[in-house]
DNA sequence: CTTTGTTGCGAAAACGATTTCGAAAGAATG
DNA sequence: CATTCTTTCGAAATCGTTTTCGCAACAAAG
C-alpha cells in the first residue's frame, strides 16, 4: 500500500477537497481565514491520504529548515567517543526532535572540496548550530560564531551567544571540599588544556583550598590533557616521584583517569591505600571500577536538553531573545577511591 | 564582507557573465553543450562570487538531497553512547561527508506527533538510510527496509537489501580457539540477547569447539545482554556457583565485562589466577583495565566507512547495485585476563 | 544555392509549497 | 435599497534550481 512513487502534495488534497492550494496550504498552517469546517475537512483529508510536506519546497520559499547543525570535533576519537559528548549529543538529538527539529553534523568539507563551517552551515540551511568540544579559538568557529546564525556553544562563552555550561567551578570546588574534608591536605591536580573550562575548574579548585586555609602548592598543579590516557599517565608518575608526593590526585576526566589507574599501579602502588584518586564526568564506567572512582558527574543529559531548548528559543524568538549563560550543576559521586586521613591538622 | 544576508544565486552570475541562467546551471555542472570558454568564465565567478548552491531548490527539482539518514536505537544509553556503535557512527560522518553527503538522525517521532520511520525519512527526503543497533524486528523498521529506499543494515541481515557485517562467526571462532590453545576446556560463554549476531557467535564458539574435540556443554552457555553489565553480573555468580565451574567467562561485550569483573572481585575470585576472562570489541578502555583484557576488536571504524561507500554506491547506481553482505574483519586484541592451563589433555 | 549537421545557448516549464492581494458573498448598517 | 464590513476563499507570484526543446549561426556536403 502507497507504493506510489510521487509523494501526495497539497495539490491532490485541493483536488480531492474542491479548493485551491492556497486554502490547503493555510489550513493546514492554522491561518485564521479559513471556515473552521473548512479546515477540518483539508486537516482529514490530508491524515487520510498519507500527507508529509515537502521539506525541500517550504525551505525554499520560508527559508527555514528546521533542522539545527552540530559542529563536534571530528579528528580523533574524542568527539562522538567520548562518553560525556556522546551522552549531550544523544539528549540533544532526542530533544531537537520532540520540538520538531532534526540535527545534521556540521563538517568542514563537503564532497572533497573543503568548505568553512558556515558555508556548510549556509548550504544546508541549518536554523542554528549548536557547538561542542571543539577548537574556540579556530576561525572557522570565530566565523561561524559572529555570523548572526543562531549559536549555542557548550562549556566555553563567548560574549555575542548563549551557551550553556556545566557548573566546572562548582563542581571542582565540591570535590576538592571532599577531598579537603577527608583529610587531604596535598592534592595534585592534573588538568586538561588551557580552556575556560580548565580556567573554571582551577578557579573552583583554589578556592575551595583558601576557603579551608590551604596554601596552594603550584608542584601539586600539572598539565595534561582531557581524554588522553596517556599524558595522565606521564603525569601521574611525575607527581608519585616527587620527593614529597601528593596524598590525591584529581584527573581531568574519567577516561584519563584510567591511564593514571595504569600507571599507579605499574609504580605498584594501590588506590587508595597508597594514594587517593578522584576523576571527572561520572560516566557509567566509572561506576564499575574497582575501586569505585569518586568522581564529579556532569549531566550531559540536562545539558543537551537546554542547549537544544534555548537554541530553539533563539531561532524562534531571534530578535527579544538575549544572549544568557545557563549553568547545569551536576553532582558529587562519592566512590571508594579517596581513602580518609584521619591525621588532622 | 560577504555579510549580505541574501546568498548569491544562479541569477547573479547569469547577469554578471552575461548568459542565462540555464548556461550557468549547465557550466556549473559541467554539461557537454556549453564551449569550455564560457564554463570556466563561469566557473571561475561562481567561486569569486562565493556561490553555494541552495539545496532546497535542486532537492525540490531533482528529488534528491545528497542526505542519509542514521537510525541508531535512541532509548536507553546503547546507541549513542555504546563505543561499538559511536565509532561506527562517526566514521560513517566522516565517510560521508568526503563523498558529499550530510547525515541526517532519523527518529520516530517529530515535533510531538508520531511518524514512522519511513514517514521521517520521505519527510526529510534522504537519498538512503544506514540502520544498526536497533531491534530489526520493529515494524517500524520492517517497512523501512521493504520501502524500496536505498537501505544498509549494520550487523543484521535482511535478503532485499545490503548489509555489513563484523566477521562475528570467525571472530568468536578464533577467540575460542585462543582460549583452548591456552589449555582451556570448560569454558563459559554470556551470549547477548538472540540476535543474528549472537546466532552466528554461537556457530563460531562451538566450532571452535568440535574442531578442537571439545564437547561443548550446555551449563556453560547462559543468554545475558549485550551491554548490560549488571545482567552479566547475575550470569557471571551464577556460573562461578555451578558445581563445577568453568575456567575462562566468555563476555557478550566489553562493557558488560565490567559488570562481570566487579561480580567476580565480590566474590573473592581474582582475574586470571582464579577465573580467566575474555570480552568481544576491543574498546580503547578495554585496553586500559587491570589486568588488561582480552578480546576480540571489532573494526568499528572501517565498518562504519564501508557502509556508507556501499550505500551511496546503492544510491547512485540503484538499478545495477545487488544487495551483498559484507564482511568487516577485525582481531584478537591479547590481554592479560586469560592464564595459561600447562595441564594438557 | 540549397540541404543537412553541428555547436552553443536561451526561453520557459516544471518542482511543491507560502503568501499577498483582491474578489465574491453575505451580514450589518444607514 | 444602497453602502460598508466581514468572512472565506482563490489567482498568481515567488523561492532557486534543473532540464527539455528549439532556435540561431555557421560549416560541410550535395
Amino acid at each position: 500500500m502507497g507504493s506510489g512513487k510521487g509523494n501526495v502534495t497539497i495539490k491532490d488534497i485541493s483536488l480531492k477537497c474542491g479548493v485551491s492550494v492556497a486554502t490547503v496550504s493555510k489550513a493546514l498552517n492554522h491561518y485564521g481565514d479559513i471556515a473552521p469546517e473548512t479546515a477540518e475537512l483539508i486537516r482529514k483529508t490530508a491524515r487520510e491520504m498519507h500527507y508529509i510536506p515537502n521539506t525541500a519546497a517550504r525551505q525554499l520559499k520560508t527559508n527555514t529548515s528546521h533542522n539545527i547543525g552540530v559542529l563536534f570535533v571530528d579528528e580523533m576519537n574524542s568527539g562522538l567517543t567520548h562518553e560525556y559528548f556522546s551522552g549531550i549529543l544523544d539528549a540533544a538529538r532526542a530533544e531537537a526532535e520532540g520540538l520538531g527539529y532534526d540535527i545534521t553534523f556540521i563538517g568542514k568539507n563537503m564532497g572533497g572540496r573543503p568548505m568553512t563551517y558556515l558555508e556548510h552551515c549556509q548550504y544546508r540551511k541549518v536554523d542554528g548550530v549548536l557547538i561542542a568540544n571543539v577548537d574556540f579559538s579556530d576561525p572557522g568557529v570565530v566565523e561561524l560564531v559572529r555570523s548572526g546564525l543562531p549559536v549555542i556553544t557548550i562549556d566555553y562563552a563567548f560574549d555575542s551567544t548563549s551557551c550553556v555550561m556545566s557548573d566546572n567551578m562548582e563542581g571542582c570546588y565540591a570535590l576538592t571540599s571532599l577531598l579537603i574534608e577527608k583529610g587531604h591536605r596535598k592534592i595534585a591536580f592534573i588538568h586538561g588544556e588551557r580552556t575556560s573550562v580548565t580556567n573554571k575548574r582551577l578557579v573552583g579548585f583554589n578556592r575551595a583550598l583558601r576557603d579551608h586555609g590551604i596554601e596552594p602548592d603550584d608542584r601539586y598543579i600539572v598539565q595534561g590533557r582531557f581524554h588522553d590516557p596517556k599524558k595522565s599517565r606521564e603525569a601521574t608518575r611525575y607527581l608519585m616521584e616527587l620527593p614529597d608526593p601528593p596524598t590525591v590526585i584529581m584527573y581531568p576526566d574519567d577516561f584519563s583517569y584510567i591511564g593514571g589507574m595504569t600507571e599507579l599501579e605499574k609504580m605498584g602502588l594501590s588506590v587508595p591505600q597508597d594514594v587517593s584518586t578522584a576523576g571527572y564526568d561520572g560516566i557509567p564506567i566509572s561506576q564499575f571500577l574497582r575501586p569505585k572512582l569518586t568522581t564529579y558527574h556532569q549531566d550531559a543529559e540536562q545539558i543537551g536538553k537546554v542547549s537544544v531548548r534555548k537554541l530553539v528559543e533563539t531561532i524562534e524568538n531571534k530578535k527579544t531573545c538575549i544572549p544568557e549563560e545557563i549553568s547545569v550543576s551536576g553532582y558529587v559521586l562519592e566512590g571508594t577511591s579517596v581513602a580518609s586521613l584521619q591525621a588532622a591538622p
